[in-house]
DNA sequence: CATGAATGAGGATTCATTCAT
DNA sequence: AATGAATGAATCCTCATTCAT
């Protein structure tokens, strides 16, 4: 009753994720506990059970969204004809989709030695690599893989990287993605990838 | 008396490092028991404890070194004048001991949650951090100060990214090198930077 | 809805019944869950709460009527002259019940343990107690009593014990009814019982 | 210190076991719970922790040698032909070992519902239709084969439901095992089985 | 130098049960 | 007649840590 007053009736399945995040942010996976989460709530763990089947469901069901996302754009990205340009809106897509989810891939990577056994920390492992591949020529001078890749890596660590510096978060997006952007460019231009 | 064997005597200390470093890497320091760590090395937990104060302890000895190397960088380039020059020799250094030192950094990057309250954590946040603000000139246009920060950051998270690609170790560093030093140049040169 | 459409509208409460009894068959009272009998039967936990007052409740329930068979031969048998002939046809009585209602007595053998502090484990622990004591003569040299236990423990359990032994099960209980008979006779004659 | 002035020190495994027999044996296995062992015992749940990896390990270390023994009957009874003579000396080893081990029988058979998914359960299932199988003869008629399988129910189930039955117990033990043999006879003699 | 025994605190999970609707 | 949401109490189990020997 308490509770009812307090918020509308059916939000408590969204609240217990927005709060999860919240601790698996601040606290990370591993040292969040379910009661921890069910207090600041000001429900009982038992409660966090009647909507999700574990603590990793709680997880889980954060990344649905993303993790749809990021198949659809590998999917995109496969059936396109390898290319500069195709890694640029890849580049450009990928932005957009670490910054609209910030906080799930900084939980992402600062867990990720927790989350490696666990269903979502690999998928998105395979995500990254699958990610990865449609930026490698396998048979193009290292000097141009690491490149390539290390655009990749610079958006995507980036993004919380660069929460410190001031400025516009637009502003500082479409920096990134510029200096990303750069890296792969100097590397097809300077040693004729595909 | 049959680790006795098969090892010298004086050197429990180290071989446990090495597990734990191990079992880190592999599992995350949180999900790394004590148990596990000493089952692996055939000695009961109780004589872990007779080496090392505590599980933090294990960790924490094995990052003294890499932490005296990144404080004397920082020392030195603090005593440095702010410019090109000296922000590449910085880039170079910290290529050299970010690979010197990979599954330290690994450990670090993975863990930073579970770390994050805990000495080692602190210390080497602050002193990425303070190895950031060498590289930043707050007055600087974002699109700039983004660039150098991304230089660092390829550096740092690139090192392990680039384990699965194929290719000599060293030719591999060089080559993230490259590009780092690519973005940091383009920062100077494009927008005028000190 | 659905399960409105697949069964008359009043029939719940035996569902639940005939549910339940299936489950405490398969994995016991104990590790049978009202979650799990509500599942099997397309409704809710809570559903299960409006027809039965509590978990033991649905047991009592399914009790109710061997139960009261029992206390009447019980009963009988108290108003009856002590002697062979009617042993005989209380075990030729107890033989009936018991295989008539085989699975409950199943349920109530197979969680004795569990049962042991639930009025329906007391009760038919009486129950048993009582019918024992109708084929006990106290003063009776130990071989006879023992002898006259044994004709009707055979009974109980080895109404359930055969199960796995081929044949028509009305052969099965009379063959068993046999064997019980011929120790209560063996125990009679030999040793000169009332 | 204070468990070490109460018991010896060594012993703490078996007065687990001890313990552990007693609450099964007055609760059940699944209503006996660690903390009720420990408490019992004067120690920390952990401490029980130390000495066996789970409860159903306590369980089973108290079966390790009746399971071993029956085992070795039952490969006795494969190696001799099959008769009568076999059968009155396997009834006979029964008889003592059930009687020895009566209380872990009366545990045994007390939760028959809840040990059925444990190895333990699982187990004596197995050893006791293997019994079976020594004792029966599928072509012969029903009436033999069910006076057979009573036969061994018989000294199975009348080790503990004579506990209440006074007299002296190997008295009680050789009066069961009259009965016993009796069917076990009058099995071979009236149907001229092998 | 190392062990065996034990602890205390805490973690995820499960269950029967309740009650407003 | 039945549900959705929630609770409280308990359970098994794990871990870092301690200490007498």
């Amino acid at each position: 009753m308490r509770s009812a007053e307090r918020h509308g009736r059916g939000d408590t399945r969204q609240r217990i994720q927005e709060t999860a995040l919240e601790c698996f942010l601040v606290r990370g996976y591993e040292r969040t506990t379910l009661r921890e989460i069910a207090v600041r709530l000001g429900v009982t763990k038992a409660a966090l059970y009647y909507h999700f089947k574990t603590k990793e469901d709680i997880l889980v069901s954060l990344f649905l969204d993303v993790g749809r996302r990021m198949d659809e754009l590998i999917e995109w990205g496969r059936r396109q004809p390898r290319g500069l340009e195709v890694r640029r809106e890849l580049l450009a897509q990928c932005s957009v989709i670490f910054s609209s989810a910030a906080p799930l891939f900084t939980v992402l990577h600062a867990n990720e030695a927790a989350l490696s056994e666990l269903s979502v920390g690999r998928a998105f492992k395979n995500r990254v690599s699958a990610l990865s591949g449609l930026f490698r020529e396998p048979d193009a001078p290292v000097a141009a893989q690491v490149r390539c890749i290390t655009a990749l890596l610079s958006l995507h660590f980036g993004t919380f990287a660069l929460s410190h510096v001031e400025g516009d978060p637009e502003e500082k997006r479409l920096a990134l993605l510029d200096g990303a952007t750069e890296l792969l460019t100097s590397a097809h231009e300077a040693r004729g990838l595909a």
